[in-house]
DNA sequence: ACTTTGACTATAA
DNA sequence: GTTATAGCCAAAG
């Protein structure tokens, strides 16, 4: 009886994203189901702090490729150094070719 | 049970 | 091209 709550199914996903990858809130949405409720899928990362495993979130952005919730972070440059150490680069708190490095579930 | 919010997205001006 | 507003769904207060 899997009644996992919509955000536990964005940790599932959000852990599943591979190195080196990117997703944004609306692709996540989309495999969930919820599509146009993005903003959902932030707020259960909303929660990732005291999750366990964590939550790669660092690899979430919007549709934009833009570090939206880095000042959600610890500390808001902790997203960026998390992604340049992946291999994605930034520039202006944008993600680099983002729709290469966009991964889908 | 109702209201408020929340790390978004799309469309309009 | 940039900025503003509306729409969306689900959970917490």
């Amino acid at each position: 009886m899997e009644e996992k709550s919509f955000y536990e199914k964005v940790y599932e996903v959000t852990r599943q994203i591979p190195k080196g990858r990117v997703t944004s809130y609306g692709a996540i949405a989309n495999h969930l189901g919820t599509g146009l409720s993005a903003r959902m899928v932030g707020w259960a990362l909303n929660n990732c702090h005291e999750l366990d495993p964590p939550v790669p979130a660092h690899r979430v952005v919007n549709r934009n490729g833009m570090l939206s919730g880095k000042f959600h972070f610890p500390t808001p440059t902790i997203m960026q150094e998390l992604l340049e150490r992946e291999g994605i680069k930034i520039k202006d708190d944008c993600v680099v070719d983002f729709k290469k490095k966009l991964w889908l579930p």
